[in-house]
DNA sequence: TAGGCCATCTGGTCCT
DNA sequence: AGGACCAGATGGCCTA
């Protein structure tokens, strides 16, 4: 009777909510369908597997959950009255098979006890929680998913952690706010810089990878660096965010991040080089340093909450590149998921970009707003 | 093998 | 009463 919640039909529909987790646009086919139907029928197996694991704490637990079942039995027997007076607290816990005709003689509602019906219909009440409780995390997951698809980075195959997402998401956010509030271009390497704080590695290195990816695609030999003192102004002509300048094109043009400026005791947003990122270029090694430090103390910083990190930052060798790969790359384990872990200098750059390059109308206020 | 990340179960609490 | 939300526990998977 178990197995109904999950192969009846008429409840699919609810169950099958977990196929959008991945892609709101439903393109997910059929054979993920299938298996996320087949995940769910061996949750069932978990399910009943928990139902008989009952023991112990389990079997308080159930029995507290039937004993608020309102729905009679005929093999209960009805209790008259309250019985006892104040001292009515006895505990039925003593021993091992207390709820053998032993009644609780406590203040309080009842407990009732644990009937064939009961134990049932308290499976199925946990049953159907459990359910609730798996298609809330799975929209739980779904968000998170269409969270990573518009932070600027997005891989299908090394999928941003989700605390990875939420710290490149909130960082985002700040950057993104900043912009609006300061009113002119970043600086880049704030921009970078704030992007990546906080997170770890690995994440960092994605991150890094994907907007020298998209940079590399936009920017054209016309987008110079206009490094203008107070900041880096980039230019990509069709990059619906003109902030991501960092191909080493353009690092190689740019006498900023190759001169002073990029030393970790320079920056134009101070709070932002608070943790200071360096940059490698695969042309030649330029402000290799790559090492954050520092503890974060800016409470109207994105990374106030975070205790102190270390990290660094050193980009893969574009796909192409003249340079040996891997070089000044590090690549962390954790915080990247997917199963594939890419190895030195070798990231999945074809399916790896940022989100700017499969929805170039996002920002096109932002954009609109940077060329005016 | 340890550590990170994740899915799931579970019981408690709060809200409608 | 039932559902939503939350946090702890647990076990699986993957990688270094």
């Amino acid at each position: 009777m178990l197995t109904r919640l999950f192969s009846d039909p008429s409840l699919l529909p609810e169950v099958h909510k977990y196929s959008g987790w991945v892609d709101d646009s439903g393109s997910e086919d059929s054979k993920t369908r299938e298996e996320e139907h087949e995940r769910c029928r061996l949750g069932l197996d978990d399910l009943e597997d928990a139902d008989l694991r009952g023991g112990g704490s389990g079997s308080r637990a159930q029995s507290e959950i039937a004993a608020e079942d309102e729905d009679e039995d005929e093999e209960e027997e009805e209790e008259d009255g309250d019985g006892d007076g104040a001292d009515g607290a006895v505990e039925e816990a003593e021993g091992g098979d207390e709820a053998e005709g032993h009644r609780p003689r406590k203040r309080g509602p009842k407990k009732r006890e644990m009937t064939k019906a009961r134990v049932e219909r308290s499976k199925v009440r946990r049953q159907k929680a459990n359910a609730r409780e798996r298609t809330r995390m799975h929209d739980l997951n779904s968000a998170l998913d269409n969270l990573r698809k518009v932070v600027p980075c997005y891989s299908k195959t090394q999928k941003l952690s989700k605390i990875e997402t939420l710290r490149l998401a909130k960082n985002y956010i700040w950057a993104l706010s900043e912009i609006l509030r300061n009113g002119k271009r970043p600086d880049v390497v704030s921009y970078v810089q704030t992007l990546c704080k906080g997170l770890s590695q690995p994440t960092t290195n994605l991150v890094a990878g994907c907007l020298q990816l998209s940079s590399r695609n936009f920017l054209t030999a016309e987008h110079q660096c206009q490094d203008s003192g107070g900041g880096g102004r980039f230019h990509g002509a069709g990059a619906p965010f003109s902030v991501h300048p960092y191909s080493y094109h353009h690092q190689h043009q740019c006498p900023r991040l190759s001169g002073p400026a990029c030393q970790p005791s320079s920056s134009a947003h101070p709070a932002a080089l608070r943790n200071h990122v360096g940059y490698c270029s695969t042309y030649e090694p330029v402000c290799v340093n790559g090492t954050f430090s520092g503890k974060q103390q800016d409470c109207g910083s994105p990374d106030a909450d975070k205790p102190g990190y270390h990290y660094s930052v050193h980009y893969p060798a574009a796909p192409g590149s003249r340079a040996p790969p891997g070089h000044g790359l590090v690549l962390g384990s954790s915080g990247l998921r997917g199963g594939v872990h890419a190895p030195e200098g070798a990231l999945p750059y074809h399916d790896m970009h940022a989100h700017h390059e499969r929805t170039p109308g996002v920002y096109d206020e932002l954009n609109a707003f940077f060329h005016n």
